[in-house]
RNA sequence: GCCUUGGUGGCGGAAUUGGUAGACGCGCUGGAUUCAAAAUCCAGUUCUUUCGGGAGUGAGGGUUCGAUUCCCUCCCAAGGUACCA
């Protein structure tokens, strides 16, 4: 009667899926609980041990949810589009569909055998076109809505259109592009077809537009910000660009206000909430006007400190301001073109380079401070950006450390306007003073108030004089949609007369069509360009050939592709209604379902996936589509599992080795080398590193002990660092349940920590110890005995901290208290059916399978997945009593924790039997015992 | 630079209304069992010590009878972010 982990896991494994025991009911009576996995894009390399930690993670909550009583939806799939698998076709030739379809089936192979209570009935891909029929549906739906300010939601297009034919746009509040023009209702009536789409264009949520894209000519497409990390593209480190090109956006800046304030709202970690408040940005400040000494032109700047517009002594434009041609002087025409040639020669990467190098030009203009009255020099620099803001700033030295470099740089005047509560000037000689304490000077009316004071009263005075207004700017820009890529959704849009139209929700989906190469084509149009049968029949409503474009009823179809967070940013809901073809989620499944309860993933995505996630759930919810306008209440980052790294030490020069005790000896070079060929007391297996690698079939190595010692790191886990760990292996070894304890043993789950294999054995052996329990002379035996009070209180004790970790989600303290439950268990010798299968219902969220088995075995006929989680009685939880003197008012008390299940009685014995411990104490004995609420007694000396 | 999180034995980590610091596991040491090994079981394992003790949770200070826990200053590490006006 061994401990048979393959056979059990296999078993169960079957059991689960043989009766469908994790399908979520529907309907139910029953409450719901969600709990998801961030799904993962499959990957060729299949998955290490450090992927499963969040889906052990979440499939415990789902488990012990299920054991109360909970309607549990625990999905998975796959979030299948995405570029590893392109790159592979552009250099294999093979179908992006096959390759993702057999690195599925490996997921698959290892999700299974880790023993998962995952629904699989609603599993879907990003790929699939009856899932894409709906990214696309939405993408439709974004496109047939605008902004509106007033209403503060998003609504129909068609509203737009009526509100123009009544009374032109003068008085529609929306988010749209800025660069629109007034009309009235006559202009809009006289506008032709397609003036009147390019207009209704700019009020979209999304919609076409130039825009300056991050370019990756190593890549062959635009990269979003958060897809670049230092200037090269996240995936394979090519440089990238700045580009104008024609692309699909989506205009998530109408929701930036709302973004941030749904944060308060949720149960996210503070430092992703950190991450998206930072990455949208929001700053209040005014637009202020600045005219030209010649009158001629307007210089609108945003800033957030209009309280010091008396100390502005000069302006900045970014180098690409529109104004910058009409206002330089001829003198510096020739200087000015040559610092914006160089900037724009310049890369991201190089200005990034040089934060610290100081650089600009002077345009021999003039600008008139509204204020002062006096004339100020406008520069432009590449400090100042034309993306953010109006593009154009009023520097003021005294107040910001650019300025003041800048000022310095270039001997421009630097007025102090800054004064400390007492009125003596703040000491600006050495650096500008960027505080929010001080008070005004040299400020005419703002003189001697103080922050708040200044930046009231100048705003008015902004506003009175006509110049400028209150703004509140934000950082988060709009989102480019499009990507020049075969292997994503295409955009269910056509092109009539140069204008974009979409295809009905009847005829989707636009499936994506075939190529003979996933390459860009000769003129540099995006993969698609290769399709042969990629126009639209609107007769017939079908794609045809590309040769019957005619421009009357067959037109061009988009090229582009969705990018990768497309089909992510919609997928919890579909799990609700997974197989439904009429609609992207039924109002019945959504109305019970809402939203995820608990949502376990990655922090990486804080700034994409997550951010974009909740843009498209509140606008789904503004077309009341969804019933929740966030979609996940709490989120749990789990953190990364660290690799070992294992190094061996090669003499320079040489192919000689010598052991980590030695190194200090040589001049070596530190190597990776695999770490399943070191064992667990870091020894090299010299001969299998000779077999490694052809370049070591002749190493030489300098040993200590007669043993080859390797030296370790802790990195992140990958190939290239030879320290992966597979979970298949640990699996084959030790079994699922023992990787799932060991996992959640490791560390708390939101924390980063280093993976040591040897480790294992630890609850390895606990596994092996409770199957002990049961066994009596070779038998398989549980006794019907009743429990002592031993017996009991470890298992109160136990029920107690497991459902106390589990709503903290600190499993790791879980797998603790079994092997202490366990051992005091082996110590009584206990195998009583009154401790035995309560416990067994604690630890199988933990280590399902054993748990079934033993279940089973102890002659239970249903899954022990759906019975009731024990109840913990407190009664049977005596604790030691501990006796603390305190001061309280003066006089000496003493604290007593006592348990709570003891009566009057006796709690008096309790505190007499403690009289000796209290007088040592004190050199006193108390004279009366009084009992707070609680488990605290106050004893007063 | 800014934001966030963290700093406890040889290692991963326990310890929250402030109350016996180091649970549990790994590793290590000794023992039992064995022809031997594996496995298993038992004991020990923060440091220091003249065996009475003494010190100890990144450093320094504060509050308190009592601080890993609360407050202040500083140092270090990890992650995020950045010419954002």
């Amino acid at each position: 009667m061994e401990y048979n982990f393959k056979q059990i896991e296999k078993d169960w494994q079957k059991y689960w899926a043989d009766n469908q025991t994790f399908k979520a009911e529907q309907p139910s009576d029953k409450p719901k609980y969600y709990v998801l996995d961030m799904f993962p894009y499959p990957s060729g390399a299949g998955l290490h041990v450090g992927h499963p930690l969040g889906y052990i993670a979440s499939d415990i909550f789902a488990r012990y949810k299920r054991h109360k009583g909970f309607n549990v939806l625990h999905p998975q799939g796959y979030d299948s589009f995405g570029l590893p698998a392109e790159q592979y076709a552009i250099q294999t030739g093979q179908h992006p569909a096959e390759t993702t379809k057999a690195n599925i089936a490996t997921y698959r192979k290892q999700l299974d055998q880790i023993g998962f209570s995952f629904d699989w009935s609603r599993e879907f891909r990003t790929s699939d076109s009856s899932y894409y029929k709906w990214t696309q549906w939405i993408f439709t739906k974004l496109y047939d809505s605008w902004y509106n300010k007033s209403s503060d939601k998003a609504e129909s297009i068609s509203i737009l259109v009526s509100e123009f034919e009544k009374a032109g746009n003068a008085s529609v509040k929306a988010v749209c592009d800025d660069d629109i023009e007034e009309f009235t209702a006559t202009d809009w009536s006289a506008f032709s077809s397609v003036e009147k789409q390019q207009v209704l264009l700019k009020y979209r949520l999304t919609y076409l537009s130039d825009t300056e894209v991050n370019w990756c000519p190593g890549l062959g497409t635009v990269l979003a910000n958060d897809e670049i990390i230092n200037g090269l593209s996240e995936r394979g480190g090519h440089e990238v660009v700045r580009k104008k090109m024609k692309q699909w956006s989506m205009r998530i800046s109408a929701y930036a206000d709302r973004l941030l304030s749904g944060l308060d709202t949720i149960d996210w970690p503070a430092p992703l909430k950190d991450s998206q408040t930072n990455w949208i940005g929001k700053s209040k400040g005014a637009l202020v006007s600045f005219n030209t000494e010649d009158n001629k032109h307007k210089i609108e700047v945003f800033t957030t400190r209009p309280d010091t517009i008396y100390g502005v002594s000069f302006m900045v434009l970014a180098p690409e301001h529109e104004l910058v041609n009409q206002i330089t002087t001829a003198e510096q025409k020739q200087a000015i073109e040559d610092y914006v040639f160089e900037t724009s020669k310049r890369s991201e990467r190089d200005r990034m380079a040089d934060v610290k190098n100081v650089s600009g030009c002077f345009t021999g203009a003039y600008a008139t401070n509204p204020f002062t009255g006096k004339l100020i020099p406008i520069w432009i620099a590449d400090y100042v950006l034309a993306g953010y803001g109006t593009g154009a700033i009023m520097a003021v030295p005294s107040g910001d450390q650019r300025d003041w470099d800048f000022a310095t740089k270039f001997d421009i005047e630097i007025p102090n306007i800054l004064a400390d509560k007492d009125g003596n000037a703040i000491d600006i000689s050495e650096a500008a003073y960027d505080g929010k304490d001080t008070f005004m000077q040299n400020s005419d009316t703002l003189n001697g108030l103080n922050y708040k004071k200044a930046s009231k009263l100048v705003l008015k005075e902004i506003y009175d004089k006509k110049i400028g207004e209150a703004k509140v700017n934000f950082r988060l820009r709009d989102a480019v949609f499009s990507r020049q890529r075969y292997w994503g959704e295409p955009f269910p849009v056509y092109y009539k007369d140069g204008m974009p139209q979409m295809i009905d929700v009847k005829h989707l989906p636009i499936e994506l069509p075939e190529v003979d190469k996933y390459l860009p084509t000769e003129d540099g149009a995006p993969p698609l360009g290769n399709a042969e049968n990629w126009a639209w029949d609107t007769v017939n409503n079908k794609t045809v050939s590309n040769s019957l474009i005619d421009g009357e009823t067959v037109f061009a179809l988009e090229l582009n592709t969705m990018p990768g967070w497309a089909g992510s940013s919609w997928y919890f809901n579909r799990y609700m209604d997974s197989d439904n073809n009429g609609e992207f989620v039924s109002k019945e499944a959504s109305d019970y379902w809402q939203d995820i309860d608990l949502y376990i993933g990655g922090s990486e995505h804080a700034t994409g996936h997550l951010l974009y996630a909740r843009f498209w759930q509140k606008f789904l919810f503004d077309l009341d589509l969804v019933p929740k306008d966030e979609f996940a209440k709490k989120l749990i980052n789990q953190g990364m599992i660290l690799g070992t790294s294992a190094f061996v030490y090669r003499i320079e020069g040489t192919n000689k080795y010598v052991s980590k005790g030695l190194k200090k000896d040589y001049k070596t070079a530190a190597i990776h080398v695999d770490v399943n060929i070191v064992n667990s007391s870091s020894e090299l297996d010299t001969e299998a590193f000779k077999n490694w690698r052809a370049d070591y079939k002749d190493a030489e190595f300098v040993l200590e002990d007669g043993k080859y010692i390797v030296g370790h790191e802790v990195e992140k886990m990958s190939k290239s660092k030879y320290n992966v760990v597979n979970p298949d292996i640990i699996c084959q070894q030790y079994g699922a349940d023992a990787l799932r304890l060991f996992e959640m043993f490791l560390g708390p789950l939101e924390q980063a920590k280093p993976w040591q294999t040897s480790g294992i054995s630890g609850v390895y052996s606990f596994l092996k110890k409770l199957w002990k329990l049961y066994i009596v002379d070779g038998e398989f035996s549980v006794s019907d005995e009743a429990a002592s009070k031993d017996e009991e209180k470890i298992l109160h004790k136990t029920i107690k901290k497991v459902e106390e970790d589990i709503s903290n989600f600190s499993f790791n303290t879980s797998v603790s208290t079994f092997m202490i439950a366990v051992n005091e268990l082996t110590a009584l010798k206990c195998n009583k059916r009154a401790i035995l299968e309560p416990l067994s219902v604690l630890l199988s969220p933990y280590a399902p399978h054993i748990a079934e088995e033993l279940w089973a075995k102890m002659g239970n006929k249903d899954s022990i997945a759906f019975t009731e989680f024990p109840v913990l009685d407190e009664s049977k939880l005596v604790e030691d009593s501990k006796v603390y003197p305190i001061s309280f008012n003066g006089k000496m008390r003493f604290t007593m924790e006592l348990s709570l299940s003891l009566s009057k009685d006796e709690i008096e014995k309790e505190v007499m039997a403690h009289e000796k411990t209290i007088a040592q104490l004190d050199g006193r004995t108390p004279k009366k015992v009084i009992i707070v609420p609680g488990k605290i007694v106050n004893i007063v000396g």
